[in-house]
RNA sequence: GGAGGGGUGCCCGAGUGGCCAAAGGGAGCAGACUGUAAAUCUGCCGGUUCACGCCUACAUAGGUUCAAAUCCUAUCCCCUCCA
């Protein structure tokens, strides 16, 4: 059932957005869509180019599941075809291709991460090499031979590149092109994406008039920034949070981001309303509201965003036992020490740490030892020749820094 | 086909015969501080050794030298320009 509300549809909509192309005629559809309670088509793509998304991700297929609980068809395509180019866009180099394999397995994951944001009951799922593998080598002509080099070097990156003397390969330049002709094939109404997508979400409007179709509203979501708050979520970055991850690494890592970029976290992930956001950021200014607080709501947000309220709320209990409390987690990892292999009862606590893996060297253990950051059930140890006695060890707690444990136990 | 540039530690990147386990930055780890795993400050950041040291490391394989990331030779890979 379609949300009768055109108000209420264009705010949830619009909530986020960077740009929408054009604001007027994504009006228009809307209102015909209700006037004949007819759906939209939205698109979406995502090419399976890494085996994991991230929260970056997320944000465009939060806006997706909008429109899906707005009652419109939604689209996720999988670019498998696409992914075996990789595209070019914010590329000041060329990607490495990818095997097929490698594609079909990524393929496999994202989708199945996707559906922690997406309803899967309303969700179509397509492969685009369903039509662009037969197509034929004419297609692919009469496709390009609406297109000139002079409109392809608009594109920032292929403008660089080029002006820079950087290698753009033909079948970069194919990449939009490819994108579009996925909106022709499934005659999208609106497609969205990161803003960086801006050039192939409107090549694919282009593409959809040459084909006589009525052209795609192009909806941009802003690119997230990384858990280091200036560059862009990325894994090859390293600054990313995996909607994979377990519940406590995640609200860990929002706990871990700069205070700045609370509110886009806010703004781009979480279904608060832009009131709600704006007065949060005016407390937090006046000082009336402590910014980890505002922060910990995130992170609760975020993991029952991806979970569940449960795995929220022990997300959430572990995270103040360990920094609030300073004290140690409900659930511990276990480590067993068969005895037989001590017959003097005695445990180097150095070669310990290393083979337990809290420390991947001695001299990485030694080091963690004369730095403080080494505590037997709460209690300091400062002396690198320290040893464990068997018979007093059993199920004591040995704690790396802050925030890793391992219970002892002996058997 | 020809000419040239380059491959350095987890990543980026400096280093052109000894003072190099290799500047600087990032990441990571630890400590202090904090109503945050924010910010900030401090320390650490190849392995092994109590330590002197020793071992492994600057694409790969050889060579020159008392001494090589640095010079030479071959090989592999990447990039640019000309055609």
């Amino acid at each position: 059932m379609i949300e009768r509300d055109l108000d209420k549809q264009l705010e949830s909509i619009l909530k986020g957005a960077e740009d929408v192309l054009i604001l007027d005629e994504l009006k228009t559809l809307l209102g015909e869509s209700i006037k004949h309670d007819k759906p939209l088509n939205i698109k979406m793509g995502l090419d399976p180019t890494a085996p994991d998304i991230h929260l970056g991700h997320t944000v465009v297929l939060s806006k997706l599941r909008q429109f899906q609980d707005l009652g419109h068809k939604t689209t996720l395509i999988i670019g498998d075809y696409t992914a075996r180019i990789g595209d070019p866009t914010g590329r000041s180099v060329l990607r490495p291709s990818l095997s097929p394999d490698k594609i079909e397995e990524n393929a496999k994951t994202y989708t199945k991460q996707a559906f922690k944001i997406l309803d899967e009951s309303k969700t179509t799922v397509v492969k685009n090499s369903v039509w662009l593998e037969p197509l034929k080598f004419s297609e692919v002509l009469n496709i390009t031979s609406r297109f000139t080099i002079a409109r392809m070097l608009e594109r920032d990156d292929f403008k660089k590149r080029f002006s820079g003397n950087l290698p753009i390969t033909i079948m970069e330049f194919l990449y939009p092109l490819m994108q579009a002709y996925d909106s022709v094939a499934i005659r999208a109404d609106i497609e969205l994406g990161g803003t960086d997508q801006k050039f192939n979400l409107l090549m694919g409007r282009e593409l959809q008039k040459e084909f006589g179709q009525k052209p795609q509203i192009a909806i941009t979501m802003p690119i997230l920034v990384g858990t280091d708050g200036s560059q862009k979520m990325s894994k090859s970055l390293g600054n990313y949070i995996g909607v994979s991850e377990s519940p406590n690494e995640i609200y860990g890592k929002i706990m871990s981001i700069p205070d700045e970029i609370m509110i886009d976290y806010y703004n781009l992930l979480t279904d608060l309303s832009k009131n709600e956001i704006s007065e949060m950021q005016n407390s937090m200014k006046d000082g009336s509201l402590n910014p980890a607080i505002a922060k910990r709501k995130l992170a609760y947000i975020i993991v029952k965003k991806l979970y569940d309220r449960n795995s929220a709320e022990e997300a959430e209990n572990n995270f103040n036992k360990i920094f609030r409390e300073k004290s140690v987690p409900d659930e511990i990892s276990e480590y067993i020490i068969n005895k037989n292999n001590y017959p003097y009862g005695k445990i180097k606590i150095v070669p310990f740490l290393s083979e337990t893996k809290l420390c991947s060297s001695n001299s990485e253990a030694k080091r963690l030892i004369e730095q403080g950051g080494l505590k037997i059930d709460g209690n300091r140890i400062s002396d690198t020749n320290f040893e464990l006695a068997l018979s007093d060890i059993n199920s004591k707690i040995i704690q790396k820094g802050r925030r890793y444990f391992l219970r002892v136990i002996v058997k």
